[in-house]
Parts: structure tokens; C-alpha cells; sequence
DNA sequence: GCGACAG
DNA sequence: ATCTTGTCGC
């Protein structure tokens, strides 16, 4: 994948990169949320990617990538790129933060990902642009959030049984789905990103899980985002 | 002013 | 996110 394909003019922060203030996030926030599609996933996608970010103690960024190909769900590959991270934690600008790192990682691959798994929310989101959406738009792909935990939102609690869900609702609108992935546990919060709607989102957490709360591909992610500092390939 | 608040 | 031991349950 060519970096020269990534970061549309019109998607950057600024001309000069991602240095913003927080108020400044915010309004860019409600100029891209315009541009997010909720429709039926298009198309059968052949890879899944589960994408996460960890913090070393070193203040660096670590953001992964896992590659899973469709539906066999072999692991393909996985890339991991650090830098220094810049933006601090403001609950609702998590992808301020994050995404500069996880485009990094991106550009490791040979391929764009046809379907990608956030850890985070998608437009289950105070302006509707989690990090799954800010990154299923700049990457024009379709894109799930998958939270651990609520940022925004109102629901009842789903069933204890694996596959149980309620609506996640806020200001009078759907937002995203309460869904219980295995049985007693808590239930994680799902939401499109971009290029795909309630239904699909749903059906592809519950397509891609094992036999734990998280989909392979972002706990495949999540293992490298806090394991030791991989030891490069030695060369010759 | 107070409480809530992805990772 | 990260710091941390034992403990409860399938």
C-alpha cells in the first residue's frame, strides 16, 4: 500500500498534519461526520483486520494491525509501527491520538484491509465520528467500532446468553448495538464506522468471534499492542 | 456548579 | 491505556 494514497487533502486535520487543539478537533469532528454512510455492507470482503493501539512505558504509541483473511479467518500477517504520541486522552478525541499511528502501521501493508475492526467506538459518539468512522473515511473502507466500554448512550441490558442485544440509542437516534458475545460476560458496544449499517456491523462481530468477548482479528491486535517489544527479522 | 467520560 | 494477586466458576 503506497503512502501517497493515504491522507486526502480534504481529510487532513490541517495543512501541516495532525496538530490541533482540542476545540479544533471538535469542529472537524462535525464537518466529517457529514460524510459517514450507514449502508449494507457492499461486497464480500476477503480480509478483516482487527486494529489497536497500546502505550509503552516510554510514552510511545504503539498502534497494530492484524490481517485475517475471509471467511477461513487464517492470520495473514501482522504489522506494528511506534512513534511518540502527541495528543493526549480527551474521552471523544481518542482518534486525534491514535490515528496517526495506526496510518503508520497501515502503510506496511501491501493491501488495503476490506474490512476493519476497531477497538472503539464507531458513530456511537457525542458527534458521530469514533475512531472507526474518522479511520473507515479517511481509508474509504468499511469500517465497525467495537468498544469495551460505553462513551455515549442509553440501553437496556441484553440478555445474559451469548448473541443478546439491545439497542443503543442517544438524542432520540440508534447508534450502535449492545451485544452480549459470550455468555455471562459484559457486552461490548457496536457501532459502523463507515460503509456499513446496525445489522452488518452485528453480524460480523458475532462472524468473526471464537470463543471470547472480542473479535480474533482485534484481540490478535490487542496481544501485540502490549506484548514485549518484537525483535526485528535479523537481517542476512 | 456537578457528574460522565472509548483508550 | 497501565498498575497488580488471588479467586471464583465452567
Amino acid at each position: 500500500m503506497s503512502g501517497k494514497e493515504l491522507g486526502a487533502p480534504d481529510l487532513r486535520p490541517s495543512l501541516h498534519g495532525w496538530e490541533l487543539s482540542a476545540s479544533e478537533a471538535r469542529q472537524l469532528q462535525g464537518r466529517l461526520a457529514e460524510r459517514i454512510c450507514l449502508t449494507p455492507l457492499q461486497g464480500q470482503p476477503e480480509t478483516v483486520a482487527g486494529i489497536d493501539c497500546g502505550i509503552e512505558a516510554n510514552g510511545h504509541l504503539r498502534a497494530v494491525v492484524s490481517l485475517f483473511d475471509y471467511p477461513a479467518m487464517n492470520h495473514v500477517q501482522t504489522v506494528i509501527h511506534r512513534q511518540p504520541c502527541v495528543f493526549p486522552y480527551v474521552p471523544g478525541l481518542l482518534s486525534f491520538r491514535e490515528m496517526p499511528a495506526v496510518l503508520g502501521a497501515m502503510e506496511q501493508l501491501a493491501q488495503k484491509p476490506d474490512l476493519l475492526l476497531c477497538d472503539g467506538q464507531g458513530i456511537a459518539h457525542p458527534r458521530r465520528l469514533g475512531i472507526a468512522s474518522h479511520l473507515g473515511l479517511w481509508l474509504n473502507r468499511p469500517a465497525i467500532g467495537v468498544g469495551k466500554s460505553r462513551l455515549v448512550g442509553c440501553h437496556e441490558d441484553p440478555g445474559q446468553d451469548k448473541g443478546c442485544h439491545t439497542p443503543l440509542m442517544d438524542r432520540g437516534e440508534r447508534i450502535g448495538t449492545v451485544l452480549r458475545t459470550r455468555t455471562g460476560v459484559r457486552p461490548v458496544y457496536v457501532s459502523p464506522g463507515h460503509l456499513v449499517d446496525h445489522a452488518d456491523s452485528m453480524d460480523w462481530v458475532l462472524g468473526t468471534l471464537s470463543r471470547y468477548r472480542l473479535p480474533e482479528p482485534i484481540r490478535a491486535a490487542d496481544r501485540a499492542s502490549r506484548g514485549p517489544i518484537p525483535i526485528r527479522p535479523a537481517l542476512r
